[in-house]
Formats: C-alpha cells, sequence, structure tokens
DNA sequence: TAAAATTAGTTGCTTTTGTCAACTATTTTT
DNA sequence: AAAAATAGTTGACAAAAGCAACTAATTTTA
C-alpha cells in the first residue's frame, strides 16, 4: 500500500522535474530565474516595494537590493521615493522592463505549449481542471465552501450523473447492488415523463464543474410534494451543502404553498436523517423492506406547513 | 478569455511556490536540497554511477564529483569499483545512509501531511486522482494508450455515468436536448429490465477510473442482436478505443453465435459511421425525423455473419 | 590492431548565488 | 523624547554551481 503522503511526493519529485526543464531556457537569458521572479511580481502589482518583494519570494534583503540595482543600471526598472513611508521605495517597471518580460513570458510560453502539443482542446481542459483541483485542495487544505457553486436548471448530463452518484455512493456506503441503480434510473424516467418546470425542481451543487450534491422536489398535488434524490458526495460533507440544499428545497415548498412535503427513504442513512430532522421533518411511517441486497426499514417523513 | 498555457503557468507559479515551503525544511539539515535528491537517486536504484546522476539530475560532473567525495568521507555512501568498466564506480548508500534518508523522508512526509491534514479521504483521493492525471497528460503529452483499461461487468454507477456521459457528448457535439438524455434513460432503463448476461454485454474504457467510452450488444432473438450505446469521450478519439471497444462486441457476437447484429443511429454520427462500415456493418434503411431539437435521418446499420 | 575519439571521474579555478551583520534614515512604540 | 523596529544599502564572506584541464579506461575508426 503507497500513502497519499508518498504519492504526493512521488508527484512532487515529477513536478520539480518538469519545473526544471522549464526553468531551462532561462539559461539562455542574461537572467537567473530568481531575477526573473522578482520582474514578474512587480508586474504583477504594478508598483510594489522591496520589502514586499523579500517577503514574497523570501529572499534575502542585501541580495535583492543589489539585483535592484542591476535592474535600475540597466533601466528595467524605475525607484520612486514614497510619499507615506519616506524609507520606503516604490519599484515600477520602465518599458523596457516590461518588453523583456514578455519575451521571457512569450519564451516560457511556447515551452509549455511544446510540453501540451499533442494535447486536443479536450484534454487540455482536463489538464486544466485537475491542476485547479490541485491546487484548490493543497491551498485552502480543504475544500473551499466558496468554490461550491448551486444551480438548478437542468442541463444535458445532470440527470445521468446524478444517477451515477446514486449507483456509486449507495454502493460504497451501504453496499447496495446495481439494483438500486436501476431502480434510480426508473424513478427519474417517471420524474422526467412528468416533470412541470413550474413545480418540480432539481438543487444541485458543484464543484469544478462536477455535481457533488443534490435533492429535488417532485410534486405530487397542488397540495403534496415529494422531496427526491437527496444525495451528497461523502468528500464534500460538513460544508454546509446539505443544509443548503435542503433548505432550497424547503422554501420552493412553501413558495409554491404546498401544505405538506414528505420524502422515503431508509433507516440506514443517519446523517441525511439527521438533516431532515433538523428541517422539521417527522417520521410518519416505518416499515421493514428487504431490496437491493439488504434488510432495512423503508421510512416515510413528512413536514406540515402551518398555515 | 485566459489560455491554457497561461492557466499552466499560473499553475506553475503556484507550485513552485509550494514546492519552495516544503523544502524549507532542508534549511535544518546539514544538506542541501541537491544533495538530498542525490541521495535519493542514489537510494531508489540501489546501485548507481556517477555519471547517471548527473544525467538525472542534470548535475556538472565536477560538481557532484565534490558532493560525492563528502558522502564519502561522512559514510554515507561506498563507491564500489565497476565490474564491466574500470573507470566507472557504483555507488551504494550505507546502512547510516539509509538511516539520514529514512529521517528526511520523514520529516518531508510530515511536511506534507501537514498541508493535507484537514482534507479527509475522499478528498484526499481526489486529490491524488488529480495529480495523476496532471502528470499522465503532461509526461506523455498525450493520453498513453496503457492508461486506458477495459471491463466488461456492471458495477454500481456505470449505468448513470454511462447515460451522463450520452447526455453531455451529444448536447456537445450534436446541441442535442435534455430530451435526449431522457430517451437514453428510457433504452437503459429497459434493457435492465430484461438483462441476460448470458446474452446481453457492455464494455467499457475507462482513464483515471472514469468511463470514456463504451458500447452494449443486446439481444433481440437467439438468432439477432442490437449494437447500442456506443460512445466515445471526444478527449479520448483516436487512440483506439473504439476499434478496440467494437471489435470486443463484435467477437461477443460471434462467440454467441448471432446470425445477425445491427444498429441504429443518425447520419450526423460521422466519426461512428466510419467505424461501423469499418467493422462491415452496412446501411439498410434511412429515415428523416426531427426529435431532440434537431432535424436528421435515422439510419439502421447491418452486420451479416456468414456461416 | 594501433591510433584517434570518447567517456567516467577527479581536481583546480572561477563565477554566480545567496547569507550575515553592520550601518543610515526613517517610522512606530512606549 | 527615548527606545525599538523597519526599509533599504553595503562590505565581507560562504555556499552552490559551472568550466576546463587532466587521468585512466573504453570504444570507434581506418
Amino acid at each position: 500500500m503507497t500513502s497519499t503522503t508518498s504519492k504526493i511526493r512521488s508527484f512532487n519529485r515529477f513536478y520539480t522535474a518538469h519545473l526544471d526543464i522549464l526553468s531551462q531556457h532561462y539559461l539562455d537569458s542574461e537572467y537567473s530565474l530568481t531575477e526573473i521572479r522578482i520582474l514578474y511580481e512587480i508586474s504583477e502589482s504594478k508598483t510594489i516595494t522591496a520589502q514586499k518583494i523579500t517577503e514574497i519570494l523570501n529572499l534575502d534583503k542585501g541580495y535583492l537590493s543589489r539585483i535592484l540595482k542591476r535592474f535600475l543600471k540597466e533601466n528595467l526598472i524605475v525607484k520612486i521615493a514614497s510619499e507615506e513611508d519616506k524609507r520606503a521605495l516604490n519599484i515600477k517597471l520602465t518599458d523596457s522592463g516590461n518588453e523583456l518580460l514578455s519575451v521571457l513570458n512569450t519564451k516560457s510560453e511556447n515551452k509549455i505549449e511544446g510540453k501540451i502539443e499533442n494535447l486536443n482542446s479536450s484534454q487540455k481542459e482536463i489538464l486544466v481542471d485537475a491542476m485547479k483541483t490541485v491546487r484548490n485542495l493543497l491551498t485552502e487544505n480543504k475544500i473551499a465552501r466558496e468554490a461550491i457553486t448551486y444551480r438548478h436548471e437542468i442541463t444535458p448530463g445532470d440527470v445521468g450523473y446524478i444517477i451515477h452518484l446514486h449507483g456509486t455512493i449507495y454502493c460504497k456506503e451501504y453496499n447496495f447492488s446495481t439494483d438500486f441503480e436501476k431502480y434510480v434510473i426508473k424513478t427519474f424516467y417517471d420524474f422526467l415523463e412528468k416533470y412541470s418546470p413550474e413545480n418540480d425542481r432539481i438543487w444541485m451543487a458543484e464543484y469544478n464543474n462536477k455535481i457533488v450534491g443534490c435533492v429535488a422536489i417532485v410534486h405530487q398535488s397542488n397540495e403534496e410534494a415529494q422531496l427526491r434524490w437527496f444525495l451528497l458526495d461523502p468528500a464534500f460533507r460538513g460544508l454546509g451543502i446539505g443544509k443548503r440544499l435542503l433548505t432550497d428545497a424547503v422554501d420552493f415548498c412553501k413558495e409554491k404553498k404546498f401544505k405538506n412535503v414528505f420524502l422515503l427513504t431508509t433507516n440506514m442513512q443517519d446523517k441525511a436523517l439527521q438533516m431532515y430532522k433538523m428541517m422539521g421533518f417527522e417520521l410518519t411511517k416505518s416499515e421493514q423492506v428487504q431490496e437491493w441486497g439488504k434488510t432495512f426499514y423503508e421510512e416515510r417523513y413528512d413536514l406540515k406547513f402551518s398555515i
């Protein structure tokens, strides 16, 4: 068994080598990698103090001072005495500094282009998405709440993906067989047959353009609706996504003036049950059944809206 | 619009900073990053020549020679005269070299552990998968044929994912509406209702544990079968996956002694049509229809097996 | 098969890169 | 108003890396 950590270390070694190759071309130029990074930082923030650069790039101030001195002599930067702090100097790129950087950037981009030239556009998308995921997870040391987006219009692929999530998650967590997925497929087919954009709605939570959680309200009559397909990818629990989805669903029921909303679940879904109860749902029926390769209680929960 | 290249550059800068932070701890030890990498390379290949190390790590041989001299003095390595080439020396780690490296490795792993401690196991899986994808795409500058795996047992989640692929790909390529996905859901439900493991089969091609292509054979009688759901993610075309899937499907038909296999498609699927024809399928029917928000020809192709 | 070219590794010398501490001028804290 | 901290500069120095000349062995070539 190789642990997560050692897989990450392996990736780190790989990426170190990869970055080394990309930075080779700087040897052609008369500037070192550090010098170019300094130029890049100056360009990024338009105007910056030396102090700030040492912080960002972890450089010794004496070392940086000398590099900036050279840049000044070569007319790549200008130093402008700061108004607020007379000790500090605001550093800016000159036109020729900008030009140099843009030449170097182009070279760097060509080098990268060469590394991905055989990938088609979909593959490039896969690459960029994966990088985004790596960055997100490493930066935050968690999945950022802000990285989760919500929507409720059904677009092609959504229903299939939600079925897929049901199949995999229920198999992983409760060891349900493929029969369960077949059952979900049936429920979705029936739903789509009777789908009324007015009275039915599916909410989806997404991370990196992938659905990670969902819930739906399906009207049964003008008075009653069913809450269905409440599901959250285990990787995305504890981020308030479930609460947000359920709240949206219940709010929709109120807005549509349903008098009652119910849901069918099993006694196994402990996490979901907890949330249902928190939203005010109450157990109204419980029955032992044997299905999808398991024995469990099928339960009905109801939430009545008082007038 | 930010291009792929600039997104990659941005990731590179991010990861450079990330690696810098991780390597900070080497400042505590009396060895430089280069020296540790050398030790690591020696340990990896059990026994290695100096020449090989210079190639792998891009080091000057004079520089390396001196580092190895220090390692020798400190009893971290031994140099054993090579039998085959009397100029060369085989380098090996001593016990204390191994010990040092393992201490450093543990430190490095702790540092990484700290970076991911708030991720749960599913999130760690997502991270590792994403790294694998990045690595795969950058190393090969293409998707490696060997990275594609094939299987034909239906596991939970498969059917949902295949429906999802149909929905997204047909929308992307032919602008089909969600009605098409609904139709696919119906076809799968019907299939699962009558599914016979003996006479029906679905083949799936996977990359990184994700389905990227599929095809199925559905028996109609003892004599005839239908080929269905032939689909390939655009990112994975041109790798021979389609051919492999179709060949498997046709071979299965031969094995099951069907006399005829047919498929229904549209005139729009030019790429798939080409492959069908290559496999020996012939057009037997063509009819104009208006569906899923488009007008097109629905076509039937047949492949008869001569006795 | 002997001379020429190449290769693995070492060593002396040099440049580049980076560190440390002392210093000035200014700002912030007490 | 004095003390402490901060932005930046400079001199001295050490570490990291590169270059070229050299030895000894191996491979190529003619």
